[in-house]
DNA sequence: CAGGAATAGTGAAATATTTCACGGTAATGC
DNA sequence: GCATTACCGTGAAATATTTCACTATTCCTG
């Protein structure tokens, strides 16, 4: 057993890998570099060969990857074979925006569940899920071994939700709201998307670029 | 002129003081501590004093910073002073989502055009901002000098949008679409967002966790 | 099947980033 | 106004991460 703890970035970067090779193999490609990938990531190849490292016996030959095999090693690793369940808080238009999206009734996650303070909104809403009020939250997580949420309220509730969630159990969330989300429970995983913030990182990034020039490929 | 370039993880994480500054602000507050910065960043209070050096003179007490006068800095800092123009692309669910967080039309950010190659949806679409057909982005990003967009299209046609936005002179993209953007040129940040990969990634740091046991306070 | 081109694997070096430890300053209480 | 406490600022040390340099393997061509 020679697995080392796995670096971040290289968690993160292998989590992108994967995405891309499930889209590669769409296209019907059987092999890839690493400077492939690394092209497609902005990434270089030393970079994605030294991720790849990290998979244990590789397995890979001398030229290239073999797009199915790399994927499921790297599945393997990361756990992405084991079935995952999920659940989605605030039924407003994100979530039918994201419900929407076929990718999300995969074979690897499932949307078990869904939430709304609003009660009436559950049962005018048109979608195929078995939908709660959001007292239900910690009851119903617990029930269905949910272990992962993505939470789309407004700021206001979204602490409050995430509490309930924490409280029946929850291993990770990825919160849309508007608002950072903490909590002292180690066990969950917390993603906070703002796209507020990303607008911001990314003015930040353009304007410092002129004021120092000491930037990399990133 | 100290400025040195300043570390893209010291970036993100002033960038996310800066949204938790805006907050707490609105809740009256007029002192932060290190501490407390880092406890709601989930990052040590050192880390988070090491970012403020960047600053340059920061100009604290030895107290605590003051809320207002810490954002007025960052803000100066990473070029939040400056009004910068966005548009949306693909104007579906997603897309009303978004614009109907009243936060997008902040003194700082404004959302001056949308943009959907379905001609019937431009016209029956009820937002209040000037809408055109995608193949017109090139012309309107230069003519209204668009600096930021939000790409909500299908996967299928994102990068053709992605090459008409550089091909505009965007200066970043916040990727929405299920698909990696990649492009050649350096004057264009992107950021892809992608709920699955969010998924993928916290239940492979939950699956890792059990595995090793090597885990910081991440 | 030999030669050439492309590519993976990997320990070591180079960088980048975080953490530490400690000196100094402002508010608070007595 | 002196002691105490709670902070910040910062160079230096410790870690983490990326990049490099080089070897070995595979594929392709003729």
């Amino acid at each position: 057993m020679i697995s080392k703890g796995i670096p971040r970035p290289t968690v993160t970067r292998l989590c992108k890998i994967y995405s891309m090779l499930e889209e590669i193999n769409e296209n019907g490609h059987e092999v890839v570099s690493s400077s492939e990938i690394g092209r497609r990531l902005k990434v270089g190849s030393h970079n994605i060969r030294k991720d790849l490292t990290y998979l244990g016996e590789t397995g890979t030959t001398g030229s290239g990857y073999d797009v199915g095999t790399l994927k499921d090693q790297i599945g393997k690793k990361l756990g992405f074979h084991v079935h995952r369940k999920a659940c989605i808080v605030g039924l407003e238009q994100f979530a039918v925006a994201v419900l929407s999206q076929k990718k999300f009734f995969s074979d690897k996650f499932s949307i078990v569940a869904g939430f709304d303070s609003n009660i009436n909104r559950l049962e005018t809403i048109k979608i195929d899920i078995p939908l709660y009020p959001t007292y239900d939250i910690p009851a119903v997580i617990k029930r269905e071994e949910i272990e992962l949420a993505l939470l789309t309220t407004t700021g206001e509730s979204a602490q409050a939700i995430a509490d309930k969630l924490i409280d029946g159990g929850i291993r990770g969330i990825v919160n849309f709201s508007p608002v950072v989300l903490s909590t002292e429970n180690r066990n969950v995983y917390i993603s906070n998307i703002d796209i507020m913030d990303e607008f911001r990182l990314l003015s930040a990034l353009f304007f410092l670029e002129n004021d120092e020039s000491h930037e990399k490929s990133g």
